[in-house]
DNA sequence: AATAATTTAGTAATTATTACAAATGTGGTT
DNA sequence: AACCACATTTGTAATAATTACTAAATTATT
């Protein structure tokens, strides 16, 4: 059930808490970006003892340690997201919804090139996703 | 003085006021992708009477026609950027520095054609910047 | 099982932003 | 230039997201 979660917070040498196992495993499961609220309203449910300040704690160290990243891309709150291969994010500003967007940029390694030290990459895209596009010309 | 911004809210068919002038012009001149509170606070010096109130209304009017860009890069808080050509932004994590990062990705115009209608597009790296790398060296 | 250090829960404080209403200013008209 | 309808500015209050802090509970180790 949570071998793998155990397993990556062991590899990090993270202290392994039921309540970082349960926030890990729901962004595993849930690749909806989801804000701190999100998480911790649907954890609640199964542990009404749950606080707000340990998801905050726990979505801190997953990042830190980078089996998590954040995203910006909303602006009002921080997003989080099980890290994997790299992607990019939509944003679409009629429902809000963020997607997924699966590009690789061949000038990436040009633009890392600049004399910074790149440790995150980020793209993000904002619009009208293809659902609410479809949804205003049924309307029509 | 003014001219020029006296054009591009008339162009806009924004309203013009003293206020928005100076702020677009304060855009316009510091490309320090500075937040609401900096911009407040510098402007508040030749106008004591300014309310930050009046500054989020602003940098509202002036994203909605597409005179700035908010950029979402560091979280906690909205900054806001004249707008211009397309260019992208890093973050340095030591100094907290965002600098404009000038690239073109060849393939941007393949990932906007996956379906969702595309009005924004940004590009945030973040890491350790030039000058923050070459203090760390000195000190060693 | 005992221990030391860390984490959790819960509340309070802070920061960024939005809501609201009275006073003022804008652009167009006479 | 004065008038007017409407929009904007101020200033304060409310909300939302996040951080600070402390006692109680839990973790990993002895």
């Amino acid at each position: 059930m949570f071998e793998k979660y155990v397993r990556l917070l062991k590899e990090s040498q993270i202290k392994i808490t039921p309540q970082r196992l349960e926030i890990l495993k729901y962004l595993d499961e849930h690749r909806t970006h989801p804000t701190v609220e999100k998480i911790y309203s649907e954890l609640k449910e199964n542990n009404p003892a749950l606080s707000k300040t340990t998801v905050y704690n726990s979505v801190d160290i997953l990042l830190n340690h980078g089996l998590i990243q954040s995203i910006t891309i909303s602006g009002s709150e921080l997003r989080y997201d099980f890290k994997r291969g790299m992607h990019h994010h939509f944003l679409c500003k009629k429902c809000g919804e963020i997607i997924d967007i699966n590009v690789e940029c061949p000038k990436l390694g040009s633009m890392l090139e600049c004399g910074h030290e790149v440790v995150e990459v980020h793209g993000y895209f904002k619009g009208i996703c293809k659902k609410c596009i479809n949804k205003k010309k049924e309307k029509n």
